[in-house]
DNA sequence: CGTGATCCTGACCAATTGGTCAAACTCTCC
DNA sequence: GGAGAGTTTGACCAATTGGTCAGGATCACG
């Protein structure tokens, strides 16, 4: 664990494994049901040598956490007042969904600990991640004052779009349960469906 | 842990304080989470105590579950094809967004088990869950073809009901967390806004 | 090739956890 | 008030868990 600016590749590789195979286990399992012999078995390393590129488990996870959220964020980000309107929202749910698809793992590993009460990243919430949603449901707000979109409270649209996208990831035993038989199309029934949703009721008049 | 019939006071008292203390401590935690030592003291008993009446802690949480079903499920069961289709869903929506409001525990119980896998209510959710869930997508579907609502799929209705109204209750960290100085009133806003989202979708035409 | 830094491991540890058990206590009901 | 069922507990246990440590293996580089 030296802290050298630089990494050695040696370095490189175990911390990417070791970050990998934490993600595959705290999003299956959440922080506290994680155990370090399931993450060392998953990295191929042994124990002690996990924790000689982290220091604690707590450590994986907030190098985890702050590695994801850029990512994470980046859709919402990417909301742009240059657009129209209505298009940029859907588009902007569509993001969302491509994301719960081929990033599953990430959002479970944020739904596990926002469940719990987002013990290790509330300070990220009420900062950072609250100015981002405050300024675009500015812009949100913006667009309804020129009625360029329906009246609609623009925080709570944001949720519904975080809500009925990552549904798709965190509860998809659920979904897969109940879509049973149906095959696995059912992302591109979501996006017809979520597109329908927000187009309809963001149109104005 | 005797297997009479009937109950004692003492059996009566003492089983619903530990359901209601693994209510609060599973919720929190999530199963691997939760210690039998804090639901034990959640609910003034000794651990030993606890294990008199529930025989392990798997026992504890599959209680809570099968208790805990058929509240959950009551708003779908009472989705009708008596009344006006439009009102009806939404209707549907509102009492979701009742129960995320009162029974939030029980919500993220139910998140806290799906988001890992659902290991142990995956035979619910595949059996009578999804038979329920394709009876009501039925009769959706027959409402759309009668052009009563417009044209949507079924089942990715139901899951952005679901979505966007547990959204309160199993992400209210994160809800809180934004929304921070505007006060409590948040529930009421969403009311709103999924009345609106909702009703403008389904209205045909 | 050698040497210092980096990397890795087996053995070990203290704390926690789910669970057991025999003994003691307490209630109920005749 | 006493007998038997029902209730409670302290002491205990084996397994698991996060973490340490001293020493050995391996690499980079002059």
């Amino acid at each position: 664990m030296p802290e050298t600016a630089a990494r050695t590749r040696i370095q490189e590789r175990n911390i990417s494994a070791i970050l990998d195979a934490a993600l595959e286990v705290f999003s299956g399992a959440g922080f506290r049901g994680a155990t370090l012999d399931q993450i060392a078995r998953a990295a191929s390393l042994s124990k002690p040598n996990l924790l000689y590129y982290f220091k604690s488990k707590e450590a994986i996870h907030r190098a985890l956490l702050s590695e994801l959220l850029d990512t994470w964020l980046a859709p919402l980000h990417a909301l742009d007042s240059g657009g129209e309107p209505v298009d940029e929202i859907v588009r902007y749910a569509m993001r969302k969904l491509d994301m719960a698809r081929e990033l599953p793992r990430e959002s479970r590993l944020f739904a596990n600990e926002i469940v719990q009460g987002a013990p290790h990243i509330l300070d990220i919430i009420e900062g950072p991640l609250k100015t981002l949603v405050d300024e675009k449901a500015s812009l949100i707000r913006k667009w309804a004052a020129e009625g360029r979109i329906s009246e609609v409270d623009p925080h709570h649209l944001i949720f519904s779009i975080w809500a009925t996208t990552q549904h798709y990831a965190d509860f998809d035993a659920q979904v897969r349960g109940i879509l049973r038989p149906e095959r696995d199309r059912h992302f591109d029934d979501a996006a017809r469906f979520l597109t329908h949703l927000y187009r309809t009721a963001l149109t104005p008049d």
